[in-house]
RNA sequence: GGUCCUGUGGCCGAGUGGCUAGGCAGAGCUCUGCAAAAGCUCGUACAGCGGUUCGAAUCCGCUCGGGACCUCCA
């Protein structure tokens, strides 16, 4: 059941349809996060895309290898090619051993992402267990040409790759004379042929922390080399799907094509995905504007900016109601919208897991609440079948048009109302008939917990909160009303809310 | 300064030139011991000014506003 699903490729600035390399295996790589510090919400919407991208082509029947790197050394603090370490200058800062904060952020990340729901990658490699094969890449760019030791660095010869046919900034849109002119380096001082040449080895200074033995004496790799590097490896010289953040096109992205390109001969990815930025009141997220949020600080609402806790499921909801390629403003009031939108969604979750089809001819039946419900002749209403039909493959179409996740999310709540009608018998399972029935539920729970990641966030305990609807029940026929609202009292303290229906009485959570 | 994106109803947020996005908030109705929930109905939006077109939120131009990248950032 392979969907047409097709992908705004970066590199060619169109939406173009998805065709593995070799399929049904589909290749996609994502640069992780740098573990210096917690991730912030801002990291969180990248690898949600992509969350979202690995569980819809698995979905859709590919067998994806995800790889998702971690960046453990490399990744320098301040001017591009100059600076500190960020994990280097971590450690001294707090007097630990590098590996100790690698350690320490690498288990925050991962934490963080499962709290969200998130897929585990197929392979998570890291920077700092693969420096063979980078020393070998630079050996190797060296022998063709493409590299240059200088002072005990290494760097990537621009000026010669583009000699031999490439184009150093096709991906960002870049001219490289308008970068040139743009750059700050001073003529003269650079151990650099040229200012845009950037470093695939550094040397170390012998402060610096973290260094390897290297062919060109002590050091460690560049930033943009371990991506080419552990690409090539797990998932080969070219391969189908490359994703990152947008800030991370220019100059990451663009280094990794020039170096790929320079090591095996051949474009290194088909598909180049960037996700877009999360802002707070119009402006990007970032450390230095204080604006940005970790994770902990949005799920607790232990921030000066928010009014109140907002859970991880609501979180994520929220941000998979705009498309992965625009901006997403952060607010109260858009996350107090989504917070009672997902718990609406997730209702229905619990509702439609709970309904079983009854057919027509059948007089009355029970359902999991073990309540009866009379059903009388029922004919099939094929203009509600049709549309649920109908919206079922607008969630498909949403999903194939780039990862429409609003749009998706949309069809989702078409759905949920025929969830409603069935779950508050305004309308009888029979008249969609068994297909349309299945269709329905089948269709309801995997658009919602397999391909949207959302779940329901819960520790309640069912059979006392069933004992207490039994009670409830029973002081309701006997109209002792102050104990049922006593009971309602005690629901709402633990926001669920309780659901008396003529034919039948349920909890839910509090929207 | 260079490159690029963007401006949608009270708020958020989709929108492939003509066909109801959706959510939140608000109003009314149904149901109900009272509620809650849900269903139904309603608000008739596309920054401004021109242009192309039978027809534009959607294409083109200009003006104004917002943002991103160009330096580390997802």
């Amino acid at each position: 059941m392979t969907q047409p699903l097709k992908i705004y490729n970066s590199l060619t600035r169109q939406k173009e349809l998805f065709q593995p390399l070799s399929p049904p295996h589909v290749g996609l790589y994502v640069c992780g996060p740098t573990v210096y510090n917690y991730v912030h919400l801002g990291n969180v919407r990248t690898f949600l895309t992509f969350d979202i991208l690995f569980r819809y082509l698995t979905h859709i029947g590919y067998k994806v290898r995800y790889v998702r790197n971690i960046t453990d050394v490399g990744h320098l603090v301040g001017d591009g090619d100059e600076g500190e370490d960020k994990i280097g200058r971590m450690a001294k800062l707090e007097k630990l051993e590098p590996m100790e904060i690698v350690q320490r952020y690498t288990n925050d990340f991962h934490q963080v992402l499962e709290q969200l729901n998130f897929r585990t990658p197929s392979i998570e490699p890291t920077a700092t267990g693969h420096l063979i094969e980078q020393i070998e890449a630079v050996k190797d760019l060296i022998d063709k040409g493409l590299a240059y030791e200088s002072n005990g660095s290494v760097y990537f010869d621009i000026n010669q790759y583009n000699a031999n046919g490439n184009n150093y900034g096709k991906l960002s849109g870049r001219v490289l004379e308008d970068l040139l002119t743009e750059t700050r380096e001073l003529e003269g001082t650079s151990e650099k042929r040229n200012p845009l040449d950037f470093a695939i080895w550094k040397k170390a200074a012998p402060e610096h922390i973290m260094q390897w033995e290297s062919p060109w004496g002590k050091g460690f790799p560049g930033w943009h080399l371990e991506c080419t590097c552990m690409s090539t490896k797990y998932l080969g010289k070219q391969f189908d799907i490359h994703g990152g953040g947008m800030d991370l096109k220019f100059p990451h992205h663009e280094c990794e094509i020039a170096q790929g390109t320079g090591l095996n001969g051949t474009e290194p990815v088909r598909y180049w995905m960037h996700s877009n930025m999360l802002t707070v009141n119009g402006q990007k997220m970032s450390k230095s504007l204080g604006n940005s949020f970790l994770p902990v600080e949005l799920f607790s609402g232990n921030h000066p900016l928010l009014e109140q806790a907002y859970s991880p499921m609501t979180s994520r909801f929220f941000m998979l109601q705009s498309q992965y390629r625009s901006t997403l403003d952060f607010s109260n009031d858009a996350l107090k919208g989504s917070q009672k939108a997902y718990k609406r969604i997730i209702n229905g979750l619990k509702a439609i897991k709970a309904l079983t089809y009854i057919p027509a001819e059948v007089e009355s039946y029970s359902n999991e609440a073990g309540l009866k419900v009379s059903t009388p002749g029922v004919t099939i209403d094929e203009k509600k079948v049709a549309d649920i039909q109908k919206t079922v493959q607008a969630f498909y179409d949403a999903m194939n048009d780039d990862l429409n996740t609003a749009v998706a999310i949309a069809q989702l709540f078409n759905l949920l109302k025929y969830v409603n009608m069935i779950y508050l018998n305004q309308l009888n399972p029979a008249a969609l008939g068994k297909e349309g029935f299945a269709l329905l539920k089948e269709k309801y729970i995997t658009f919602t917990e397999e391909i949207l990641g959302l779940k329901e966030e819960t520790t309640e305990n069912n059979a006392v909160l069933s004992g207490m609807l039994d009670l409830y029940r029973e002081y309701k026929s006997a109209q002792q009303y102050d104990k049922v609202n006593q009971i309602r009292s005690y629901f709402k303290a633990q926001n669920l809310v309780i659901r008396d229906m003529k034919h039948q009485i349920d909890w839910a959570y509090e929207e």
